[in-house]
DNA sequence: ATGAAAGCGCTAACAA
DNA sequence: TTGTTAGCGCTTTCAT
């Protein structure tokens, strides 16, 4: 056997190739008659329609390009799976390219998903610049970053609300009371890793506290480089908080298996996303959650909006999030200001 | 701008518009003055063939579907992105589908899989059912199951010695001296799940020992239920095997955090895959390895080689491992017999 | 409602 | 080596 063409099955129903067409084609229509004999005959066949052949009239391919950098984070991974879901169930699928963080290469790999006249593009954990932007807009390719904003430019992005999740952080820390507090952040060539350290370390000078940043760069090597530093210093912080969870669980396991040292009685630790290893009996880690569901959710309807119509502006979505308090951390004791 | 076609770029270079398609065509030849003049044609307009075009004519559209059930396990997306990295580097995607383990869902994916005209399929964390792969192999679709197997049926598999890998736990835990042991294996109804258990249970029945056996599903909170069934019993295990690591987390994180016990010395916990998580300092867990890049390469070369000749007969291949020994787990005291 | 015919952008066979 | 031509399998006018 092997491919089923809309001819063979029009020959064996008795109709025409574009009959066949028709009732395969979800606006079309045809009398009932045609449809059962032509489903029946397709049925028998085994025939579906080549979605190759039909993206090329239609100029929709019913897919989505994803570019994803990191999947070692857990948070990457799920929401990949959220987003191939959310997708199938709307008739798109997922074509998956990684790339390192690096322009060119982010850059090559968009060259190969117009190739394959990709519907849209969602970035993840990648950064985009604005002539890579520019050039989507050119080929009428929208796209949406997902967990990074754009600083200058015009994509649509969503993002948890990262200025105010440091703020929330901060805030917290200082109502348990500590006062020497360091912050190993998010790789600060993100916008997300530079939101987040931002809205922490403008919050902390408000309040007179002088706040001690190391570049983590999403990296579990080297936020735990970043560990042995700033404990080795005259006064260590008695509170680290770390640009994400990924790296969190590095920093407690620098601290408590490295260092010897009890998390939180010696030293608090707060992350950021919320994945589900942040709930798990090893760490137990406060975190900003980044509500992953609500985002996922967000970015395919904007993402979709703007397939559907070419013209909708671009928009950058913030999404707001919880501050979970676990065993990470001890309880505030100024409870003055609950608003975290 | 939006898309430029073959014959734009032909009419600027002033040639045919097959000339420009032989231009970017890899086996097709040109001379070297109309190289130059297409290729520059082609940089002005930012032309790049269009692959959905290409693949009907030559009927290979260098795309992989994956299909893909648990991403919360960490060595599927670890698999995930090896896999895409060296289909990349080979000039083809992924096309990634998530599916539960059901029959009918696996079943629907599939064709829509086969919508796409894909070039072959690699299924990880999945089975599928004879009638499946026989409904491939009708459409002519290479087909890999990535750390599956299927029992009766001719499909090409790569997994790790599970038999072995069973049997080498065992062999490790009696030389440990343990005598009470439990395992709480991967779903049963996965061929990985299963040979791990036969290979650990001959092992220990050979050695005069009764092993007591539940199934842990691959899910965190039914190997949960399982540890504290078994640490409930009369006398329970001072060592137990559990069938991934993802469960082993799990299993620790209940018997230290849930039940104030040590591992390993109340109770010892060996896992297996070994991701990277294993050898975090929070869990430190003793593992058989799957060695990653080893299964993505034999998977990727079986698959590739299939797809290029279709009359490649189907093969199983299985990758050695060997035991990784951290701390959740004591040293053996019997050294006589080291080939763990 | 249906069939005939055009053509999406490209590759491949055929001539020249 | 090059241009011309014929499709790949399908959707979509356009007649009927």
């Amino acid at each position: 056997m092997g491919v089923v063409t809309s001819l063979q099955v029009a020959e064996r129903a008795g109709v025409s190739q574009s009959a066949v067409s028709r009732v395969f084609t979800p606006g079309a229509s045809a009398s009932a008659k045609t449809v059962e004999k032509v489903k029946k005959a397709a049925a028998e066949l085994g025939y579906r329609p080549n979605m190759m052949a039909r993206a090329m009239i239609t100029g929709k391919s019913r897919i989505i390009g994803l570019v994803v950098a990191y999947l070692d984070n857990q948070f990457y991974p799920l929401a990949l799976e959220r987003l191939s879901n959310a997708l199938q169930a709307k008739g798109y699928h997922i074509l998956v390219f990684t790339a390192s963080n690096d322009n060119d290469h982010v850059a090559r790999v968009v060259e190969e998903l117009m190739d394959y006249q990709v519907d849209g593009i969602i970035t993840a954990s990648v950064g985009m610049s604005s002539e890579l932007t520019q050039r989507c807009e050119d080929a009428r390719i929208p796209i949406v970053m997902f967990n990074r904003g754009q600083d200058g430019g015009n994509v649509s992005s969503v993002t948890s609300a990262n200025l105010d999740g440091g703020r929330k952080v901060a805030e917290f820390l200082l109502a348990c009371g500590h006062q020497s507090i360091a912050h190993i952040s998010g790789w600060l060539g993100s916008s997300t890793g530079r939101d987040r350290k931002l809205g922490f370390t403008r919050t902390l000078t408000q309040a007179g506290i002088a706040s001690r940043v190391m570049d983590g760069m999403y990296d579990r090597e080297t936020a735990r480089a970043a560990t042995l530093d700033l404990m080795d210093r005259r006064t260590p912080p008695d509170a680290i908080f770390v640009g994400n969870d990924h790296m969190a669980f590095s920093v407690m396991d620098c601290l408590r298996t490295e260092m010897g040292l009890s998390v939180p009685n010696d030293v608090a630790v707060v992350g950021y996303d919320d994945v589900p290893m942040a709930a798990w009996g090893a760490y137990n880690l406060t975190t900003m959650r980044q509500p992953l569901n609500r985002m996922v959710d967000a970015t395919i309807d904007l993402l979709l909006s703007q397939v559907e119509d070419k013209t909708a502006p671009p928009r950058a979505i913030e999404i707001d999030g919880a501050l979970i308090q676990r065993s990470s951390t001890r309880k505030p004791k100024d409870t003055t200001n609950e608003g975290f």
